[in-house]
DNA sequence: CGATTGCAGATTGTCTACAATCTGCAATCG
DNA sequence: CGATTGCAGATTGTAGACAATCTGCAATCG
């Protein structure tokens, strides 16, 4: 075995550029809820934590700002981003689209080993509702969406996907989890799956669209429920 | 009359940042095809052409990677992006999706006066397909899509169909500009807005989608022959 | 007393300089 | 003669410094 599966790290630290890695982890800070939604962003202390100079960060921030983690202000800086309700929104009418388009390509495409795949998360998530764990459901629930769109076969879409999930994880941050009910959500989980295994495209495009109405809608709950507190 | 209804040159320099105004003029180099696909982009050049230093420069293009306008090999430089026949595909399965949800939005949302706007533009590709003129036809065609996708009311859609289109864009640029028939391409234009004036937004719906998937066809047609010559 | 003005500190925006790396070409060696 | 090695020039990556701008607070004035 001459070389290893996974890329040694001297491959990495070549092939990823010092901006790149401040990115993700600058990404993982905002989505992680360590840099809270609206906050200031300052440089020097990034620089100073990552242990870099400036523009290496100012790069990264760039970039964060075309993909609308966050925002930028001319002399006074760079802001984690506010998503509202509205905005919520508009990114789930997307979603609505994208994900019909998923589901069809996923049981055109995906092999049997990926569907296994999807029912072990799946399964998984029944444990995560029977002992309560909303956490873990939620983070299970990411990667479930991310290998469906992962196995749809199609990396501009998964990119695309990728970016709205993050414009959402940004408004979830604000404390809203949950509008009730995930047992429910992954009821709806099981019946893509089991129109993937019949390889019913437009039956399995047609109910991942309506699993993203229905997490709208409970989104919409958990909102109306924060604000009625 | 206090304000104008444009904004101030003040107010523009004062509210763009350098890096931001270098974004959109280096995006502007690419879509032109003044930076041909694949070339490689000279950070210092850029700087002395717009007399700044590299460093905004650099801002610029993290941005640009991030829109995939550009791709950036570390210690190499960034190049300009070079889209192949797959990945076109890969955009046009995901414009098909989104402009089925434009065309009804576009139906439930558009004002008479917007109706009116779309017309003009339709009205003025049959001058220019009368007239054989390609070039302009291509830019009105840009237009009224770009027209379209505002009018659907959805701001986070429009920066994310813009962001396909662009893409593609870089793809047309390789010299294939027409697979034929771009009369055919405004006879479709015509359906959909008699669609939008019917306010019948699942036809609307229905027909743009249709008419991504010809362009597609169009592309295909026009990549096979550019291959045969 | 409220509003305005004028600092001091902090932060951003940009530039210049320098180290690290790459590229092409010529010289060298087998 | 082909392959390798070793520069010289060019280019990128990063750091550090400085100017411009903002922010908050205290002093001043009406």
């Amino acid at each position: 075995m001459a070389t290893a599966a996974v890329p040694t790290v001297l491959q990495l630290l070549q092939s990823n550029s010092l901006p790149g890695l401040v990115q993700v982890e600058i990404e993982q800070l905002i989505l992680r809820g360590e840099l809270a939604s609206g906050q200031h962003v300052n440089e020097s202390e990034l620089a100073s934590r990552f242990g870099t100079s400036r523009g290496p960060i100012r790069e990264a921030l760039r970039a964060l700002e075309e993909s609308r983690l966050v925002r930028s202000e001319k002399n006074r800086g760079v802001f984690v981003r506010e998503i509202s309700v509205a905005e919520a929104d508009e990114i789930y009418d997307i979603r609505e689209a994208l994900d019909q388009l998923i589901g069809q390509r996923v049981a055109e495409c995906a092999t049997t080993e990926q569907l296994r795949g999807l029912k072990a998360v799946v399964a998984e998530m029944d444990d995560a509702v029977r002992v309560q764990d909303v956490k873990g459901y939620h983070a299970l629930n990411l990667k479930f969406h991310d290998m469906l769109v992962d196995f749809a076969g199609n990396s501009r879409l998964t990119e695309s996907y990728r970016l709205l999930t993050k414009g959402l994880l940004l408004f979830r941050l604000r404390g809203l989890q949950d509008g009730g009910g995930f047992a429910v959500s992954n009821t709806e989980h099981k019946a893509v799956i089991a129109a993937v295994a019949a390889r019913d495209s437009s039956r399995a495009g047609r109910l991942l669209r309506q699993h993203a109405v229905e997490s709208r809608a409970r989104m919409h709950r958990a909102a109306a429920a924060a604000v009625a507190e």
